[in-house]
DNA sequence: ATCGTTTAGTTGATCCGTCAACTTTTTTGT
DNA sequence: ACAAAAAAGTTGACGGATCAACTAAACGAT
């Protein structure tokens, strides 16, 4: 007795809604779950988690450059980059031709912490993706491209 | 000149945090524009444009009812709730056939100014919709189930 | 009828995301 | 060379989301 909402069809206008709540709504979830993981598996948040990402697959970085490649915020990254350095898990070097900049890199301890926490995401990454066809993460993919696009351009039209 | 970033190919497995990245960009970005079109029109917050939503969707409509339908936080209705009360745009009527409960509705000036909202989010939710094809939108929404469900059975292994 | 359980709602704590102000260093234009 | 502009980071403020503890009312089983 639990499965008796939703199914309702008074919506005229507000199934148009749909797209963006549907959307918020998984992103949610799935944000919890991650966050549930990685704080269960590595002790970890996934603020400190997509840090982590992004020196794996870039090796030292400097947050500037975490924040062109992944738009996250560029107060956040400061802050949980702060927050990793008191906890051991990344070293920072700085860099010698900008007095501004440094790099980051995991500590040995950083990246054994990393390493628990991956068999598991891994592992989720793959029911995720292994949930869908080729050509719905095909489509999928192509469809959030557009959504960006068209977001751009509703941006245009209410400024101009 | 600021389209250079992304197209970096030096992805072996992050690559497949994509999904979940890219959704939460999407996510972040959709989420940042409506709140700022709704401050733009009506002077109201992303929140209170959801709840304005469902008690339009469905009339009197009791929170308990917003949480069952939509996932909400159920502190975070209420205190929305509580918001909306504060401003004159809701009105609460206390059930009688539970005391614990009552039920929200709009005021004359809370329906003119969700009035005044709706023109710009209708026109972006058309906007939105219209950038995907039917079978994209179709294939997103059933791409989106799935992935529901294959968190609930990652779920369900991590737990047993 | 009453005790235990469930449900409605409120509140507090905490973290994440976003925005803006600010400092310091680098770059650029002349 | 030097002033103006841009970039890198830091920090504070604020709202949003999540989780948990709590009160009060309703329900249900015996």
């Amino acid at each position: 007795m639990s499965a008796d909402q939703v199914t309702d069809t008074e919506f005229d206008i507000p199934l148009q809604q749909m797209v963006t709540f549907r959307l918020s709504r998984v992103h949610a979830k799935l944000n919890a779950q991650a966050a549930r993981i990685l704080k269960e598996t590595a002790g970890i948040s996934l603020s400190q988690w997509r840090i982590f990402v992004m020196i794996e697959s870039h090796g030292k970085i400097t947050p500037a450059q975490i924040v062109k490649r992944t738009d996250f915020d560029k107060g956040q990254v400061s802050r949980t980059v702060k927050g990793m350095l008191r906890e051991g898990l990344i070293s920072v070097e700085g860099s010698e031709s900008d007095q501004r900049s440094h790099t980051v890199e995991f500590t040995d301890n950083g990246f054994a912490i990393f390493q628990q926490a991956r068999p598991a995401m891994r592992a989720r990454q793959n029911a995720l993706l292994g949930s869908l066809t080729a050509s719905e993460r095909q489509v999928m993919f192509t469809a959030m491209d557009k959504l960006e696009l068209a977001m751009e351009q509703i941006e245009d039209e209410s400024q101009s």
